[in-house]
DNA sequence: ACAGGAATGAGAACGTGTTCTCATTGCTCG
DNA sequence: CGAGCAATGAGAACACGTTCTCATTCCTGT
């Protein structure tokens, strides 16, 4: 019953623990010296592997940098989940949690920098790393409007919310806005795609 | 009073011309290749110019593309302008001509694709023509809503349906959606930011 | 028409993402 | 424990964006 190629065993750790220390130098890199500041070469240097073996963990340096968000993101999926937003209305709780993930994100421009061009530089290879950030998104906004199961008037607001949020980060990170800018984008359209009769 | 370089004389007339073959140059090989068929080499060669006069044109490949792409959007304005919506209401108008955008787009995949790439590599540097392309994108959607000026509101609005339109088209170059989405995200986006008293 | 300077052509050269090769190591299973 | 095989390390090699060099051509102003 060895089948599924045992989830354990010294192998499966070794490169569970590769995996690791190659994501954290991405980050640390990227901390430091946004998109441009991850090479490869480097990657493999400071996480004390092989490039050749950086390659087979993720196809390419947008994947890694994907993989790398994913990771971010519902890390901040859960923090925010943790401390609920504060505010009576939806409108008022979507607010809240969006502005607080943007200032998370800004707040580490550089790092955030490297992972939207990844998201943006749209390769259809890494679809499925792309779908899994935005899915997050979704799942972080339609979490703070109420504790229901969201419903699919729910479902299309949120994914206009996360659309706006990425288009909102491209636009901060290319230098076309300012970083407060992302925030206030979200919250215009937070509050005209959920008006309840009470106008703010 | 040959201050400002006149704009005619010879240089300038070679020059115009050089820049638009770079250009025709840029959109053939988008069009066969997408992004990554718009090579900088095969760029000069096809266009008859040398690669450094490439780059003394356009500093670098997403600019390039930039250009190219502020060209066509521009474009597809005026086309929209000339052929006004159809529909009584504003969010029937805008809808038209958002989905008459997208269908435009999402004809010509690879040449999208190239240029969507561009637009969501965020770099610093090509902020200006990031900006060229999101006004007429927000543009033909206030464009549509009715003949006085947008108000706040309409501006709002319209910004918000832009993001939606370009992180859509990211959606679909990604590969994460089919191109069918990209009109109806934007229909979906458009009747829950416009929503006069009639339910539709 | 001519001198001076800017623009261009042609191509080498460099940097970084990606691939490839080959020797070595480490795991698993009998 | 030992054979076999996958994983890894080390580094060369390749592709393409970008920069640089230098000779040549083309304008422009006189």
């Amino acid at each position: 019953m060895t089948e599924p190629a045992a989830v354990d065993g010294a192998l499966a750790k070794n490169q569970a623990a590769r995996r690791r220390r190659v994501i954290d130098a991405t980050l640390a890199l990227a901390a430091g010296g946004g998109f441009d500041g991850v090479q490869m070469r480097d990657v493999a240097t400071e996480s004390g592997v092989a490039l050749g073996t950086v390659y087979r963990y993720f196809e390419s340096k947008e994947r890694l940098l994907l993989e790398a968000n994913i990771e971010q993101v519902e890390a901040l999926r859960e923090r925010l989940a943790a401390r609920p937003p504060s505010g009576d209305t939806a409108t008022d709780r979507v607010v809240d949690v969006l502005r607080r993930a943007s200032r998370t994100q800004t707040r580490q421009p550089e790092a955030t920098a490297a992972m939207v061009r990844a998201l943006g530089s749209a390769r259809p290879e890494v679809s499925d790393a792309v779908e899994r950030v935005s899915a997050a998104m979704t799942g972080i906004i339609t979490g703070a409007m109420h504790d229901d199961d969201p419903s699919d008037r729910d479902r299309a607001v949120a994914r206009v919310l996360s659309q706006v949020w990425l288009s909102s980060l491209v636009g901060w990170v290319g230098g076309v806005d300012g970083p407060e800018v992302v925030g206030d984008d979200l919250e215009r359209a937070a509050r005209l795609l959920i008006n309840t009769s009470n106008q703010d």
